[in-house]
RNA sequence: GGUCGGGUGGCCGAGUGGCUAGGCAGAGGUCUGCAAAACCUUUUACACCGGUUCGAAUCCGGUCCUGACCU
């Protein structure tokens, strides 16, 4: 028979956590999280973990799995994302997968290239070029070592130049080589579901969420990691602009608002990004009946387990 | 009531006879190991009515609104 991962898309906000446990609940089967910053056993309030219920309610997978301090990246989550799967699919037939991080969601879905990971003192060294000498002097590197990628990257974006640079530097090779587009076989099938509504109603949604985070205790989570503030997965919504707070630049509210802001921009890019996969059956939250029909359409009635197709 | 200022896009704010101010917000977009990151693009104006002028957001008159001071 074949398997199935059933992966759950869409804005931060609208229910993706709900509907991931309706499904997995409904399918007997376990959740893996791409959520780029639930990883993060030191992160909880800010960035609306699954709570204590919901995880019981079913069994998740990269929630808390990481420290702050650990460096990670979207090739490791590729890996063990991947062998995770393969490892949950000898015993269920279906997985679900959510996030809101649209990078992830294609590391599991197309996978990359065979790109270099990333070494600290090489990426450490160029961010120090960049600090330096600006942004011209990654730019003129790139443009010498890597002609072809010079033509198409985001001329003024230090991490892109960064990274491209950061291969040619371990491997001495062009980075543009090693990107030839083509998506990776899954062993699985792979079915899309986005959560979406309508702009207004989601940033209501946002706005209410961070009154709660704020309420349940926010300010004293940040408190607690000042000093872990130069940290990558610190630099997150929620985080970034209470540390502005506690540095006397902004007052309470206006971090509040700030935070409120960047997450509806936060939000705005998710949903750029799932447009561009043409892959997404979309829904609104609240429609698990009619999520369920199509899936039973592609899948078959666990119960019965009879699959069309 | 009087005197003197000021009215510029959703907000802030420069301009002072002809040439896109700019910033913020909003919207749209990019994305191959920092991704809740980083980066790119971008709509909407000159309070109202009349006058002067080839041409007015800009000068003149009036109206309305608004601020400061005086009574």
């Amino acid at each position: 028979m074949a398997k199935t991962l059933i992966v759950i898309a869409g804005p931060t906000a609208i229910g993706k956590t709900k509907l991931a446990i309706q499904l997995a609940q409904y399918y007997k089967t376990e959740i893996i999280s791409a959520d780029s910053r639930q990883f993060y056993r030191e992160m909880a309030i800010g960035t609306s973990k699954p709570s204590i219920e919901e995880l019981n309610a079913a069994k998740h997978h990269f929630i808390d799995s990481l420290s702050i301090t650990h460096n990670y990246s979207v090739g490791d989550y590729e890996r063990e994302a991947l062998s995770l799967t393969d490892e949950l699919f000898t015993e269920h037939d279906v997985i679900v997968i959510v996030g809101g991080s649209g990078l992830f969601i294609n590391a599991i879905i197309n996978g990359f290239d065979d790109l270099p990971s990333s070494s600290k003192d090489v990426r450490d060294k160029l961010n120090n070029l960049f600090d330096t000498q600006g942004i011209t002097c990654l730019q003129e590197k790139l443009k010498e070592l890597d002609p072809a990628f010079y033509k198409e990257v985001d001329i003024n974006n230090p991490h892109r130049l960064i990274r491209a640079l950061e291969v040619y530097e371990t491997t001495g090779k062009p980075f543009s080589g090693f990107r030839n587009k083509i998506k990776k076989k899954r062993t699985f099938d792979i079915v899309q579901i986005g959560l979406n509504t309508d702009r207004g109603k989601l940033y209501e949604n946002i706005n209410h969420r961070v009154d709660l985070m704020i309420n349940a205790g926010l300010l004293n989570e940040v408190d607690g990691l000042k000093s872990f503030r130069h940290l990558n997965p610190l630099n997150t919504v929620g985080y970034s602009e209470l540390f502005d707070y506690f540095d006397g630049n902004t007052t309470l509210e206006e971090a509040i608002e700030k935070i409120k802001q960047n997450t509806r921009r936060f939000a705005k890019r998710q949903l750029t990004w799932f447009n561009k996969s043409g892959d997404i059956k979309w829904f609104q939250p609240n429609e698990l009946e009619s999520i369920i029909v199509y899936l039973d359409s592609l899948l078959g009635d666990p119960e019965h387990g009879v699959r069309k197709s």
